[in-house]
DNA sequence: CTGAAAGCGCTTACAG
DNA sequence: CTGAAAGCGCTTACAG
């Protein structure tokens, strides 16, 4: 049982390896009933290509590189499984990097994954920067690897094929849905920490706000759910509210804690949305209303397009924007 | 900049390609000027050695398979975070395999791991079965490649090692905080679907329920947040209860919001605990008391067994059980 | 301390 | 349709 090669193959099925090699890389290449009894003695003896062996002589890997920042981000696990159902569908391997640590810099794992000869990398970190983006560009270009950015935006520039939803078009239209019920104090909450996706659900909230001739109020906190507590009970002591978008759902439901706290009525004094449609803001009571970003969906057509450009297929669209919905409950009127 | 070879990096350097692979991996048998004189090149050009390459001629890939279901369940995306860390402490690579089609069938995907040559297998599936240990046991032993079990538990069998908590004590010690409140009529809500770990945390609640004379009532529900709230609403309504300990957070959140909506005081009339401790049990009201579950922990000792066990040091414990505490917040008195 | 050479297990033109 | 042979880019005894 311990792992027969090729040549074992090869010698059980009385054929040479080139025969064994071609069975299974390019069956129609050899006649029917060599063919079938090589792949009989195959199944017989267990036989699975070496892996190494296969990549060095062939110099593609089937094997992806899928590089995320902090796993536990629930939209960064739910995209894993739309990539890994599709990666799975079309016979890639996954090779998993998880940035996150400031001792290993962005550059030193870029370099690892090109020398793991992944065939394409799929890039998911909306914390992204201008460095590391024209460093993934200079990538790219230089090692003539296909990678594709899912649910991460770099702004004014297709350069690096991407898929994600309309942020700032959802963030518009969240906005509006608060207009529309009359609110005139409609708060943004969004985090400390720079977000492209975050900047450009400000940008879509903006835009309706000014549209409805109102006062734009953004606020900015931390994740920290703790934090926020005191944060929101400061912040709101003296302020005017009606409604407020948060950038991500557990904020939102962080707020309407604090609300409660204070005894506001939820929605009828002020308005909640969120963002993401975890399945958190259906636990959450009031149940949430939010945009739902259809994350898995995010995961599979980026995998989808990177095994395109593997292949080099011809891709029409490089910028693939996802529908999104506003999904209403019981936070809003 | 495309691709430098063993061999530029040798010419560069003026020395024969053993020695470039001495110096980056035996650095000791190199003298120290070449040494030098090799690494400033492999700098210059960038060099990285070819991750196949090597792997083929060393028979190492410095390369873990994590296996794992579901990606999206919050456990297994907070184990990821302690593994990865670890394993980037250590230079090894992660192949991410996820299970959870019908299609492919778990043995397939074993065969592919072995195919791909890596050195260890990180096993994360609680619904395993006796045919999928039995399945893992024999690659063990076969291929002779070391599996750790991580939070998946086996029972009565220490083949292979793994690293866990003990939820059999943990879900003795939640069930007798709520009968130490004088509780009487405590349900355990479980899963319907086959889980290990639940049947243990089933197994504590029983023995202390038992110790107390009182009687153990389980109910099993679907894991969805829909039904679950039709299924409570229906389930209690012919019942007496004080006393709720579900298996997880979520279900002991979707729980409270229908006590809320019957109008029923938490913690008053009835104390619920949830386990793990997720982000969401600070964040339902009232906060949820629960088990405090080391996830992140859990990932990253279960790696390092790994790591131990790969690099043939001596492992004394090959049951490792980390210990878990109980988070006393507002639904309990 | 260093080099020449064999070998890891495949793929892929090239002949036939 | 099939086989012999070179080559992918490394590592590792074996000499020296």
């Amino acid at each position: 049982m311990s792992k027969a090669t090729i040549y074992d193959v090869a010698g059980a099925a009385r054929v040479s390896l080139a025969t064994v090699s071609r069975a299974i890389n390019n069956p129609e290449k050899v006649k029917p009933e060599t063919r079938e009894r090589v792949l009989r003695v195959i199944q017989e003896l267990g036989y699975k290509p070496n892996a190494f062996a296969k990549g060095l002589a062939s110099r593609k890997s089937t094997t992806v590189a899928v590089v995320v920042p902090d796993m536990s981000r629930a939209s960064i696990a739910e995209m894993m499984n739309g990539i890994a159902d599709i990666a799975r569908v079309y016979k890639y391997s996954i090779l998993l990097y998880v940035l996150e640590s400031e001792d290993t810099p962005e550059e030193d794992i870029l370099k690892e994954i090109i020398a793991a000869q992944v065939d394409g990398i799929l890039y998911l970190n909306d914390e992204i920067t201008e460095k590391q983006y024209e460093f993934l560009k200079q990538i790219k270009d230089s090692y003539q690897i296909p990678i594709v950015l899912t649910n991460t935006i770099y702004p004014e520039s297709d350069d690096i094929p991407s898929v994600s939803i309309d942020y700032k078009q959802a963030g518009y239209e969240i906005t509006k849905k608060l207009i529309d019920e009359g609110r005139k104090n409609i708060y943004m909450v969004s985090t400390v920490r720079k977000y492209m996706v975050n900047d450009l659900k400000e940008a879509g909230y903006l835009q309706a706000i000014e549209e409805a001739k109102l006062e734009p109020k953004i606020m900015r906190t931390s994740g920290r759910i703790s934090i926020n507590t005191e944060h929101f009970n400061e912040y709101f002591k003296g302020h005017r509210v009606d409604g407020v978008i948060a950038v991500r759902d557990s904020i939102a439901i962080s707020f309407m804690n604090v609300a409660r706290d204070n005894e506001v009525k939820i929605p009828d004094e002020i308005g909640v949305c969120g963002f993401q449609n975890t399945k958190y803001a259906m636990l959450a009571r009031p149940q949430l209303s939010c945009v739902d970003v259809p994350i898995y969906d995010l995961g599979a057509v980026g995998m989808r397009l990177l095994t395109k450009l593997m292949n080099n297929e011809e891709v029409v669209e490089k910028v693939v924007k996802l529908p999104h919905s506003i999904v209403l409950r019981k936070t809003t009127l």
